[in-house]
RNA sequence: GGCCCAAUAGCUCAAUUGGAUAGAGCAACAGCCUUCUAAGCUGUAGGUUUCUGGUUCGAUCCCAGAUUGGGUCACCA
């Protein structure tokens, strides 16, 4: 429609004034709302054309569309702005073609779809996952759902870190000080346990250096020299030589922290096709910098460490392997992404990491780039903001941070508390009531991360719960049980719901509605190109603020006029499966009753 | 210090990518349940869009500089 009428103006520039104008020029939006008429054009950049008033220019441009476009029934023109008013049948028409689709806004993979891996998660072995993994988690989710929404096909991969220095501080931790502790033992979560002995570690490593600077060396010194450390950095060595018994003890606590991380990635919803596991990726990583050696790409120093200059790319000096021949973070990064290409035909890769680490994805893509791999630039990092704390940023030494089975846990504790003095629920079974509290508690908690702009930095108040009221995920889960509610007393009363409407006569909020409504398509393409959930989670807040406003001024079952009321159950029943479809792509569930 | 990013109502966030009178929620205040679920609806109040310049018909948005805050520059990940 917006094309038809960026033609139509063009012709009538043409026609008008004799000049051809440039096709984006020509600016046709949705009219806002304060406004009356359906669609808007801006006319101030045809004034160089037709040397007369802006108001004067709309006039003549609208009589010029009223004339040529039959859908359009008449105009206003405030200031230099042209708002075009669509005959009622055009809505009609709108509503019936988003009934007729099966999935109204979602588009689904043909054979010759493009492949999109998305990265997310990617989490470390040696801690339990906190609320900056939680923000990864739900983004990763819904840009992979949003992806699909748009006809892609969507790998969904996790890279999980399970070697290296940081995994050998908490086994040697536990080694130490653990006497044997299980998860069984101690009735702990798995990644629970193992979180609490990395933690044991830099109390111990602390202690140390604490010790030694009494020595009179100074602290630096210190850092470097303290025993456990260099116990740690023996056991990665260990680790890499393949000796039995550090492998033994690292399956072992890295089979606990799995079971752990099973279960709060099911409480999340969240899943993945495809996981890598570190451990298993590094070598190709480690044997691709070697080729690099060979071939002159990187450096090998007199201690054998080796670096990649960047400084002609304007980038520092980075180190690929250590002087002990051990790997890091890039090395491993090198390695999986070899992997993944030779795995699956990728057109896309997107890691979604935060974007703490831009640095280290500029550096990987032009690593990959000089060792050959024409795809090399085109990996996409997907850099997300920080969740913050009011005191600043999540300080694990500060034990500031906020665990993911604790925030939902408390979550579900705050739905149950205020649905019990609501009480609408008291007529349902203990496992009943319970599915609705887990549903709202993540709704809440899953709204407040998504709707906010992934690139930005956001704030996170523990003190404070999250919202239940206003524009939150529960106030949206809501108005969808709300919708239910109506059409299952329609369905009591034998009531058939049509699957398509005639042409009716329709009311402001009715149009509107059907206004919204139809902008969904185009707000899960936008999300698709711009990566961003949030314009989805904007969008159904829209519809469904105006829903609530028609629900409370207009009766749907009281309406006397049998085809007005039918129309508005068909409008009721496509607003809610809009709803419930455009959180399935957040990774929202919707309650029928709540 | 070099590079990167951000700054919008008391607080948390929007603003159709340069358009109209900058919008929501929370918090505050005043209303609405004999009516399809009040986790709702209506109203009041709240702004020099950090500051100073520039670009143009028009700037929260683009450019330059400043201020403040954050990130990053490891033989950490």
């Amino acid at each position: 429609m917006e094309i038809l009428i960026r033609n139509k103006v063009i012709e009538a520039i043409k026609t008008l004034y004799g000049q051809d104008v440039d096709e984006n020029q020509v600016q046709v939006q949705s009219t806002r709302k304060e406004f009356t008429g359906d669609k808007t054009v801006v006319v101030f950049p045809f004034l160089r054309f037709s040397k007369i008033s802006a108001e004067q220019t709309a006039e003549e441009l609208g009589n010029y569309l009223v004339a040529s476009i039959e859908i359009i029934s008449g105009f206003n023109i405030v200031k230099g702005f042209l708002n075009l008013i669509f005959h009622n049948s055009y809505w009609i028409k709108q509503l019936n073609s988003a009934i007729s689709e099966e999935k109204y806004g979602i588009r689904s993979a043909n054979k010759d779809a493009e492949l999109v891996m998305i990265e997310y998660s990617s989490p470390n072995t040696n801690k339990p996952l906190h609320l900056g993994h939680i923000r990864n988690n739900l983004l990763g989710f819904s840009i992979s759902e949003i992806m699909k929404a748009n006809g892609y096909k969507v790998v969904k991969t996790n890279i999980v870190n399970d070697r290296g220095i940081h995994i050998c501080k908490s086994m040697l931790a536990w080694k130490q000080v653990g006497k044997g502790e299980t998860p069984q033992s101690s009735g702990k979560k798995g990644d629970h346990l193992v979180g609490e002995y990395y933690v044991k570690f830099d109390q111990l490593y602390k202690k140390e250096v604490a010790d030694l600077v009494t020595t009179g060396i100074t602290e630096d010194q210190a850092k470097e020299q303290a025993p456990i450390l260099n116990e740690a950095r023996e056991m990665l060595r260990l680790w890499e030589a393949n000796d039995p018994a550090t492998r033994e003890l690292w399956s072992m606590m890295n089979s606990w922290v799995y079971t752990g991380f099973d279960e709060t990635y099911k409480t999340l919803g969240v899943d993945f096709d495809k996981i890598y596991y570190e451990s298993s990726t590094y070598t190709v990583g480690r044997d691709e910098v070697l080729r690099g050696v060979q071939e002159g790409i990187f450096e090998q120093m007199d201690d054998t460490s080796v670096w990649a200059n960047l400084e002609n790319d304007g980038l520092d000096r980075k180190i690929l392997l250590r002087s002990d021949g051990t790997s890091v973070y890039m090395t491993q990064d090198i390695g999986t992404a070899k992997i993944r290409y030779t795995d699956y035909p990728i057109d896309h890769m997107i890691y979604v990491v935060g974007n703490e680490q831009i640095y280290h994805f500029q550096v990987l893509s032009l690593l990959l780039d000089k060792l050959g791999y024409k795809w090399g630039k085109d990996l996409y990092h997907f850099s997300y903001g920080m969740v913050e704390l009011p005191q600043g940023r999540m300080k694990s030494r500060e034990g500031t941070v906020v665990d993911a089975d604790d925030l939902v846990a408390g979550m579900v504790d705050v739905a149950r508390k205020v649905s019990e003095e609501l009480g609408k629920l008291d007529n349902y079974s203990d496992q009943e009531k319970q599915k609705i509290y887990q549903m709202v508690a993540l709704g809440a908690l899953k709204y407040f991360i998504l709707k906010v702009d992934p690139k930005k930095t956001m704030l996170f108040n523990p003190e404070e719960s999250i919202d239940f009221n206003g524009n939150t995920g529960p106030f949206i889960q809501y108005t969808y049980a709300r919708i239910q509610s109506v059409l299952r007393k329609a369905v009591d009363a034998g009531i058939t719901i049509p699957t398509q409407v005639p042409n009716i006569e329709l009311s402001e909020k009715e149009s509107t509605l059907i206004k919204i409504l139809s902008g969904f398509p185009d707000a899960v393409k936008e999300a698709g190109e711009n990566h961003s959930p949030a314009l989805v989670a904007n969008f159904v807040y829209d519809l469904v603020k105006e829903f609530n406003q028609f629900y409370h001024d207009v009766t749907i079952m009281n309406e006397p006029d049998e085809e007005i009321r039918k129309f508005r159950l068909l409008l009721a029943q496509t607003i809610g499966s809009t709803i419930k479809n455009g959180f399935s792509l957040l990774g929202i569930d919707v309650p029928e009753r709540m």
